[in-house]
DNA sequence: ATAATTCCTATCAAAATAGTATGATATATG
DNA sequence: CATATATCATACTATTTTGATAGGAATTAT
């Protein structure tokens, strides 16, 4: 399952596409037009200014912009970042690659083979940028 | 993330299908081939029986036997039994659905788009019986 | 009768998820 | 300069999910 937090990320940057990245918007604004709490999307945000997402302006009429044009930003960048890997098991993972402690062989592992397709089959929506998210 | 829980139903399945389902096999011999935690395997193997996947011999010599053919258990089944839904919102979920609390239109939602062609995508893989994933 | 097995319910511990609290820091504006 | 409006940072808490264990009852081949 994508996470809240994923879910809500997505949403603060399709809500900040829509509305130009001209001048910033406020933590406390997105947080109401897009029903998220409050604090909450303030540790999101963080994240996602760390992450080169987009940029923060401080004190009155601060707020958040995109770095990048929307056609620029995967949806697959902003999962990584908030819920970490797409693959549902890590031995099939490209960025969080992690390897399973039962099994013996890696190479011949059915089940590894299965989720690595499914990751492959996975991956070409999730490339898809913000702009084209904004136009499904 | 797939859970442990389904990834073991399905190596446990694999198992049963190697060694034919003519002889029952037994709870302890799994856990200790397959390397599966015995109780934690129990509770598995019995949700698998009552959800006609497997069925099972008491007593001495006593175990599990898949009941159909592995050509016709699909690995999608398995999942759902153990794991619940594919869909990663459950708004896009054919067998699990949920409406999400704060959307205010289904039809329009982009994410719901987005992880509905996702769903579709990864439908195709699941889909596979466990005859196909025995000779991936 | 015994031992090997499934069956069942309850419980537990750790990790992940979702959200809150508190306060410091920066800055536009009057 | 004072104030109000923001971001920034860290830590905490509550809830749910996950992974696993405990203890014993019921069944049955030998």
């Amino acid at each position: 399952m994508l996470s809240k937090r994923a879910k809500y990320a997505i949403k603060t940057i399709l809500y900040l596409c829509r509305n130009g990245n001209n001048q910033a918007i406020s933590a406390k604004k997105i947080a109401e037009e897009e029903n998220i709490p409050y604090k909450f999307l303030e540790n999101i945000l963080r994240e996602l200014r760390q992450h080169k997402i987009l940029k923060s302006v401080r004190g009155p009429e601060g707020g958040y912009i995109l770095i990048s044009h929307p056609k620029d930003i995967k949806v697959v960048e902003i999962v990584r970042i908030v819920d970490g890997p797409i693959a549902l098991i890590p031995c099939v993972s490209e960025n969080f690659y992690e390897k399973c402690e039962e099994c013996t062989d890696e190479q011949t592992c059915q089940i590894r083979k299965l989720f690595d397709e499914l990751r492959n089959a996975m991956l070409p929506i999730f490339n898809k940028s913000l702009e084209e998210l904004k136009n499904l």
